[in-house]
RNA sequence: AGUCUCGUAGCUCAGGUGGUUAGAGCGUUACACUGAUAAUGUAAAGGUCCCCAGUUCGAGUCUGGGCGGGACUACCA
C-alpha cells in the first residue's frame, strides 16, 4: 500500500486506505527474500520440538477453498507453537497412488482397466500415472504460498518414490514377522464372466445396476424338535403347536418350519444359518403347504403375516380344506420376540456338503434384518453375501462355497435327480448354444426320473432348485421378483458376491490396545475421538490391504503355488539376495528376472557369475521404480526350494499415508535418529472425513509397529458448505475459488473469517459477505486504531516504548484498565490456543480490539492525544496504545500472519517480523478485576444515560446538570467514584449525586436468589417466592439490617438469609429513570440558561470544526472566524469565547455586520452566516 | 440401516455444573456523534430455544421418544 509519509523515514508509516491483498503481496515478498519461515524454525532450539505431520494431499486434483480451511488450522497451531519458542519443522508431502489417479489416466487415454497390459503396457501406464499425479503441483504450491501456509515444500515426501516404498516394504515385513499380516478372504463383488473382482467404484458406474427379474423363493427350514437338538424356545413352540391340536415331536402334521426368502435360490445349498431381528416379533402359524397340501406350522415375522395369509382366511375351517383350494386356512398359535429364537437349530435344507468348521444351522441375530420384504427371516450363505459373512463370523458359523470361480456349482452339488453339478448358477452366463444343449440334457434327465414328462424349455439352476424344494415339501412360495441387481460393466453379465483372497492386517489382534491408546489422544472435538473413532475401533474388522490395480505399492509377498509357503520381502537388498538365491537354486532363469524388453533379456541372459548378477541387479534397481510390472515375473525360491510367485496385489493407498511418520524419513534404512525425534506427532489436523482414513491408518500402524500413538493432539475440521448450506459442487456451480477469494478479499480475512465464525469442527457455511464484515469490522478497526496512533505519534514523536512496562502505577485509570484487559487477553488467548480452540481465541482478540481498545479506550482518550504538548501523561497514553497494538499483532499472528506482520513492522521496524517474536506472558500484576468491573459499570451507566437523553431528545452536546445514582453499598460508591470522570465527560453531565438509604428517596425491590435459595428451599420454593415478592419496604429494611428474616410458612419458620435474596433499586419517584440488571440512573433534564449557552458554545464549535474539515485545513492550522451579528451567539460568546477559540484553534472570533463570502450553519434552529479562513 | 453430529432472532453464532427478563455481531428502522470520518454511538423491532413426553419447586440446559439437516460406514436377503 502506498505510504503517505514515505519521505520521512523516522515516522510511523501512514496510509490512505486499507487494502489487505496489497499488504499480503508485499509481506509475502519480504518473507521470501528474508527466508522468514526458515528463520522461524532455525531460531528455535533443536531440543524443544513441536512435531507436526502434514497429511499428504493428492496433487492430481486442484485445491479448493476447503483446503484453505484445514491448512489454516494446521498453520496457526504451528505458528503459535513457534511463538512459544518451539522448533516446528513441517515437511510437506504428496499422496500419489490410488484409484483416482488411475481413473484420470484411463479417461485421458480413453481406455478401461481391461486394456491395461494389452493396449498399453503396465510399465507405460504407470509412467503416465506418475506424470499425471503431479500435474497440479504448481497450483498447490501457489496456493500454499498465497494463503500463508508455512510448510517446507522444497523437501516433500512423495509416496511413489523408491525410498518411500522401500520403507513401506520394511513396515509390512515387520507386521508379517509379528504375525499381523495374513491371507484370508472377503466377500466381494465378483464377475465370473470376467474372472475378476470389482471395486465398489466399478460397481457404481452408470448402468451397472439394472432391474432384472429373478426367481425368488420362500423356503421352509425344518425346526429340529427334540430338546437335545433344539434351542431354548422349544417348549414355547411346542405349547403353540399342541394348542393348535397337533402332536409335537412326531413326523408329518406336527412339523414346524422357518420361512426364509431369497432372490438367489442358487445360494440355498450353501446355507448355513438363518438370521432374525432381535426386536422383531414373530408368529407361529398353522396352515397347509400350497404345493404338497400337507399340514404345516411356519414361523415368520408378525408384520408380514398378512402378506402371505389374507386376514379373511383366518375364518376358514381346517376340516373343510381340500387339496388345491385357492384359499388356505391358517391360525396364529403363538408369538415371540426374535431374541427368543436365537440358537434354535434347524435341519440343513439341501445337504450336499457339510461346512468344515463352525457350528452351523442355527438361528442367529442380525441387525440388518428388516420386515420390509420377505419373511423377516434371512437365509444366510456366508460365502455369497457380506452381511452373511459378517454375521456368520460373529456367531462362529462355518461356510459352504459350492460355486467355483467360473460361476458353476462344484462337484459337491451332486444331485441324483436334478442336474446341478457343474452348472452355471446364473442363466446369463450360458450362451444360447450351451443353453440349447443343456436343455436337451435336462429334458432327458427329468423325463427318466419321472419328474417332468416333457420339458418345454431350459430351466435355470434357480428353477431346478425351486422345483426340487417344491417336491420335497420345502418350498412355501415362489414368484418372479424384479429387483435392482449389479452387473459387470465389462461383460454385462450379473455379478455375484464371492469370497476372494485378500491380504489383511490383523487389526483385531491389537484392538484393545488401539482403544486404550486412543483414550490418550486429545481429540478436537472430543466426540469425534470417543464417538465416531471410538465406535469404529469397537467394531473393528481386519484391514483389507489388497487392491487389484496397477498404480500403487506392490505387496512384497511371494507364495508357492499351493500357498503353503510365503515370504515377505522387507528391502531391496533382501530382494536382490533372494533373486540370486533363486537363480542359484534354479527356479529363476536370469532372463526371467526383469522385465519387458528384449534388451533386458539379453542383458541378464549372459550372466556368468553370481558377482556380475549382483552388480547388474544393483545398477538395474538404481534406475527402476518399485512399481508393477517389474516384480511380477520374478520367481523366488521357498525355503524348501519350491518356486514362489509374487501375490499380484497392490496395497491400499491408506497404508501409504498412514506410514508417513516412518517412510518420510526412509526409516529404517536411514535417519533413525531423525525419526525418533519426530515421533509421535504432537499435532495433526485434517477434515473429519479422515477419521476412518488417515487418522485411522496412522493410529493402527503406530500401535501395531511401535505400541505408541502416532499423534497426541488431533483437530478434525468439518465440511465447508456454500452459504445456503449445500455441499459445494461443480454441478451446482457454487464452488468458491480459493485464488479468487484470496486475490479479492485476502488470505488473512479468509483465514480470520473461517476461524472466528464457528468452531472448525462444525460444518461451516461459507459466505463472502462474512468476509466483507470481517475486513470492515475487525481489520478495518485495527487498521484505524493504528492509523490514529501513527497520526498523533508522528506529530508528538513520543519515545518509542521499549520492552514491557514493569510499572503502571502512574498511569491513569483508563490506561490501567486497557492494560488489565490486555493482560487478561494474553492469558485467555494463550489458554485457548493451547487447548486447540482457535475460534475462542479469535473472538477474544476481536472483542478486545473492537470493543475495548477502539470503541472505548481510544474513543475516550482522543482528547489526550491531540491536546497540548508532549507530557508524561501523553507518553503514558502512547506507551499504552503502542503496547496494546503490538501485543495484538503477536496474538493474532497465528491466524492472520500477513496483516499482523505488517502491523508489527509499522510499529517496530521494517526489518523485523512478528513471526520471529516470542509470545508475551501475562503480567498478573496488571490484571485488576475491580478495575475491569467498574469500567464495565461506567459503560453500562453511560449507556443508560444516553438512552434517557435519547428518550428526551436532548443532544449529547447539550450539557446537563446532574445525574442521580442509587448505590447499594460502599463498594459500589467507591467503584463509581473512580470512573466518575469518564462517565461525566462521555455523557456530558456536570455531576453525579449518589443516593443511599439515608436519602430516603430510593425505592427498593427484592426477589429471591433462586440459585442460592433453591439449594436450601427445595420444594418450598414457590411459597417462599410468593412471600418474598410481597415484602414491604420495612421488610426489606429488616432483612438488610438483621442479615436474615424469619419467614412464616404454614406454621413453620424458614430463616431467610441475606444471600438468599437479591435487593435492587428500580425507581426514584419523580425522576426520569432507566434501569437494567440492578443498575439504576436518574437524570436531571432541566436545562438552565447557562447550560443552554454552554450547549450553544459546543454546538458552534462543532459547526466550525465541520467547516475546517470541509475546507481541508490541517489539524494544526490556526484560523480566523467572522460571523454576521447574532444575538444568541453574542450572548454565548460573552461567556465562552475563550473556550471556543481554544477548541477551534481560532486566533480571532469577530462579529461583523455583513460578509460577502460566508457559509450558513445552523445553531440550535438559528441560521448563522460564518466565514472561516486561515490566519 | 448403523455410528456420530447439528437444530436458539431474517443471517452467523454465544449460552460450565438446571435458577425465573435467553444474549452478541451482522442486517433492518429511527436517532445521534463528529480533531479516527468510507470511522463511531444509542435505541427499537425481531424468539412456540425443532416437536412430544418425563424428572424437578424450577428445563434452552438432564432423560426418553420422535422430526429435520449433515458426515461417515455398510447393505439391500
Amino acid at each position: 500500500m502506498k505510504q503517505k509519509n514515505a519521505d520521512k523515514p523516522n515516522q510511523y508509516p501512514e496510509y490512505d486506505q486499507l487494502h489487505l491483498p496489497t499488504i499480503e503481496k508485499e509481506i509475502l515478498k519480504w518473507w521470501e527474500e528474508n527466508k522468514v519461515f526458515e528463520q522461524s524454525v532455525n531460531t528455535r532450539p533443536d531440543n524443544k520440538r513441536f512435531v507436526f505431520y502434514e497429511g499428504p494431499p493428492s496433487a492430481n486434483g486442484k485445491p479448493g477453498i476447503h483446503h484453505v480451511m484445514s491448512r489454516t488450522i494446521k498453520d496457526l497451531f504451528c505458528r503459535f507453537k513457534t511463538l512459544q519458542g518451539y522448533r516446528v519443522e513441517r515437511k510437506a508431502g504428496w499422496d500419489t497412488h490410488g484409484l483416482p489417479v488411475e481413473l484420470g489416466v484411463e479417461k485421458q487415454l480413453g481406455i478401461t482397466k481391461a486394456d491395461i497390459g494389452t493396449k498399453i503396457t503396465v510399465a507405460e501406464y504407470n509412467k503416465l500415472c506418475r506424470e499425471d499425479v503431479m500435474k497440479f503441483t504448481d497450483i498447490w504450491n501457489d496456493l500454499t504460498r498465497k494463503m500463508g501456509y508455512w510448510v517446507d515444500m522444497d523437501n516433500p515426501y512423495i509416496t511413489y518414490e523408491n525410498n518411500y516404498i522401500e520403507s513401506l516394504w520394511a513396515l509390512l515385513k515387520m507386521l508379517y514377522d509379528k504375525n499381523l499380516l495374513y491371507e484370508g478372504y472377503t466377500i466381494q463383488p465378483y464377475s465370473p464372466a470376467a474372472g475378476t473382482g470389482l471395486s465398489s467404484h466399478e460397481l457404481n458406474q452408470p448402468g451397472c445396476y439394472r432391474n432384472v427379474k429373478d426367481v425368488s423363493a420362500i423356503a421352509q427350514f425344518r425346526l429340529l424338535q427334540t430338546s437335545s437338538e433344539g434351542g431354548g424356545l422349544t417348549a414355547k413352540i411346542q405349547e403353540g403347536v399342541e394348542r393348535g391340536g397337533s402332536p409335537f415331536g412326531g413326523q408329518g402334521a406336527g412339523e414346524v418350519y422357518f420361512l426364509a426368502w431369497t432372490t438367489t435360490p442358487w445360494t440355498l445349498p450353501s446355507n448355513t444359518a438363518l438370521a432374525v431381528g432381535k426386536d422383531i416379533e414373530y408368529v407361529l402359524v398353522k396352515t397347509f403347504n400350497q404345493f404338497t397340501h400337507q399340514l404345516i406350522h411356519v414361523i415368520l415375522a408378525k408384520d408380514l403375516l398378512n402378506k402371505y395369509f389374507p386376514a379373511e382366511n383366518a375364518e376358514l375351517n381346517f376340516e373343510e380344506y381340500n387339496k388345491g383350494d385357492k384359499k388356505i386356512p391358517f391360525v396364529v398359535l403363538q408369538s415371540f420376540q426374535g431374541s427368543e429364537l436365537e440358537g434354535i437349530r434347524y435341519e440343513q435344507l439341501l445337504p450336499y456338503a457339510q461346512p468344515k468348521d463352525g457350528d452351523a444351522f442355527r438361528v442367529v441375530l442380525g441387525d440388518f434384518v428388516t420386515t420390509t420384504d420377505g419373511t423377516g427371516i434371512v437365509h444366510i450363505a456366508p460365502s455369497f453375501g457380506s452381511d452373511d459373512f459378517k454375521v456368520a463370523k460373529q456367531n462362529g458359523i462355518g461356510s459352504l462355497t459350492l460355486v467355483d470361480r467360473s460361476g458353476k456349482f462344484t462337484d459337491e452339488v451332486n444331485d441324483p435327480v436334478f442336474p446341478l453339478q457343474g452348472r452355471y448358477v446364473k442363466e446369463a452366463y450360458l450362451t444360447d448354444a450351451e443353453k440349447e444343449q443343456e436343455f436337451k440334457l435336462q429334458h432327458e434327465i427329468l423325463r427318466t426320473n419321472n419328474i417332468i414328462a416333457d420339458l418345454k424349455s431350459y430351466m435355470s439352476v434357480d428353477d431346478l432348485i425351486v422345483l426340487k424344494l417344491k417336491l420335497e415339501n420345502k418350498l412355501f412360495k415362489t414368484e418372479k421378483y424384479e429387483h435392482n441387481y449389479p452387473h459387470c460393466w465389462r461383460t454385462d453379465k450379473p455379478v455375484i458376491y464371492y469370497p476372494l483372497d485378500s491380504w489383511f492386517i490383523r487389526t483385531t489382534a491389537i484392538k484393545d490396545r488401539l482403544i486404550e491408546l486412543n483414550k490418550t489422544i486429545n481429540w478436537k472435538p472430543a466426540h469425534t475421538g470417543e464417538g465416531r473413532f471410538g465406535q469404529w475401533l469397537e467394531n473393528l474388522v481386519d484391514w483389507n490391504l489388497s487392491r487389484s490395480r496397477y498404480w500403487g505399492t506392490p505387496l512384497p509377498i511371494w507364495t508357492t503355488e499351493d500357498g503353503s509357503e510365503t515370504k515377505c520381502i522387507g528391502s531391496i537388498e533382501e530382494l536382490k539376495k533372494e533373486i540370486i538365491k533363486a537363480v542359484e537354486v534354479g527356479v529363476l532363469a536370469p532372463h526371467q528376472i526383469i522385465f519387458e524388453t528384449e534388451n533386458e533379456r539379453t542383458f541378464f541372459d549372459d550372466i556368468k557369475s553370481k558377482t556380475s548378477l549382483s552388480e547388474r541387479l544393483d545398477s538395474k534397481f538404481a534406475e527402476l521404480s518399485l512399481h508393477k510390472p517389474y516384480f511380477d515375473n520374478i520367481i523366488l525360491s521357498s525355503d524348501t526350494g519350491k518356486p514362489m510367485k509374487r501375490v499380484d496385489d497392490l496395497i491400499d493407498v491408506w497404508f501409504d499415508s498412514g506410514a508417513m511418520p516412518y517412510a518420510q524419513w526412509h526409516y529404517p534404512f536411514e535417519n533413525i535418529e531423525k525419526f525418533q525425534k519426530n515421533f509421535p506427532a504432537d499435532f495433526i489436523a485434517e477434515g473429519v472425513d479422515q477419521t476412518r482414513g488417515w487418522f485411522f491408518t496412522l493410529h493402527v500402524l503406530a500401535v501395531a509397529l511401535f505400541d505408541s500413538v502416532a499423534y497426541k493432539n488431533v483437530v478434525s475440521n468439518g465440511l465447508l458448505l456454500d452459504k445456503a448450506g449445500n455441499k459445494m459442487s461443480k454441478r451446482l456451480g457454487n464452488v468458491i475459488d480459493p485464488f479468487d477469494t484470496i486475490e479479492k478479499y485476502s488470505a488473512d480475512a479468509t483465514r480470520w473469517y473461517m476461524m472466528r465464525n464457528s468452531d472448525p469442527w462444525e460444518n461451516m457455511k461459507f459466505d463472502l459477505n462474512g468476509l466483507q464484515d470481517v475486513i470492515r469490522s475487525h481489520f478495518g478497526t485495527l487498521y484505524n486504531t493504528y492509523g490514529f496512533f501513527a497520526l498523533y505519534a508522528n506529530i508528538d514523536s513520543p519515545q518509542t516504548p521499549k520492552g514491557v512496562f514493569k510499572d503502571n502505577s502512574n498511569y491513569v485509570e483508563l490506561d490501567r484498565w486497557i492494560l488489565s484487559k490486555l493482560n487478561t487477553l494474553i492469558k485467555e488467548t494463550t489458554a485457548f490456543y493451547e487447548d486447540y480452540e482457535p475460534t475462542k481465541a479469535a473472538r477474544a482478540i476481536e472483542k478486545f480490539v473492537d470493543d475495548d481498545l477502539s470503541n472505548w479506550y481510544v474513543r475516550l482518550n482522543r482528547r489526550r492525544f491531540w491536546k497540548g504538548e508532549m507530557s508524561d501523561d501523553k507518553q503514558a497514553a502512547y506507551d499504552t496504545l503502542y503496547h496494546c497494538l503490538n501485543t495484538v499483532a503477536v496474538l493474532m499472528s497465528p491466524i492472520s500472519p500477513f496483516f499482523s506482520d505488517w502491523l508489527y513492522k509499522n510499529l517496530k521496524g521494517k526489518e523485523l517480523s512478528v513471526h520471529l517474536e516470542y509470545l508475551p506472558t501475562a503480567n498478573e500484576a496488571f490484571i485488576d478485576n475491580d478495575l475491569e468491573e467498574r469500567m464495565e459499570l461506567a459503560q453500562r451507566t453511560c449507556s443508560l444515560i444516553l438512552s434517557l437523553r435519547k428518550k428526551e431528545k436532548i443532544k449529547v452536546r447539550q450539557p446537563l446538570m446532574k445525574v442521580l445514582i442509587p448505590v447499594l453499598n460502599k463498594k459500589m460508591k467507591t467503584q463509581f467514584s473512580k470512573v466518575e470522570s469518564y462517565i461525566l465527560s462521555e455523557v456530558n453531565v456536570k455531576a453525579i449525586e449518589y443516593v443511599d438509604d439515608a436519602s430516603g428517596i430510593v425505592k427498593k425491590k427484592i426477589k429471591p436468589n433462586f440459585k442460592e435459595l433453591g439449594k436450601r428451599a427445595g420444594a418450598k420454593m414457590k411459597a417462599i417466592q410468593n412471600a418474598v415478592m410481597s415484602f414491604t419496604s420495612d421488610d426489606i429494611a429488616t432483612i438488610e439490617r438483621e442479615q436474615k428474616y424469619n419467614l412464616q410458612l404454614d406454621g413453620e419458620v424458614f430463616v431467610l438469609l441475606i444471600g438468599d435474596v437479591e435487593i435492587l433499586t428500580e425507581d426514584i419517584p419523580g425522576w426520569l429513570v432507566a434501569s437494567e440488571s440492578g443498575l439504576t440512573v436518574a437524570l436531571d433534564v432541566t436545562i438552565t440558561e447557562e447550560l443552554r449557552q454552554e450547549g450553544n458554545a459546543r454546538e458552534f464549535v462543532n459547526k466550525v470544526q465541520n467547516l475546517r474539515k470541509d475546507k481541508d485545513f490541517q489539524v494544526l492550522d490556526r484560523i480566523k472566524v467572522s460571523v454576521v451579528k447574532n444575538e444568541t451567539l453574542e450572548k454565548t460568546l460573552a461567556i465562552f469565547k475563550d473556550y471556543i477559540a481554544n477548541e477551534i484553534l481560532a486566533k480571532e472570533i469577530v462579529l461583523v455586520d455583513a460578509l460577502s463570502e460566508f457559509d450558513e450553519v445552523e445553531l440550535n434552529e438559528e441560521i448563522l452566516k460564518v466565514k472561516v479562513e486561515l490566519n
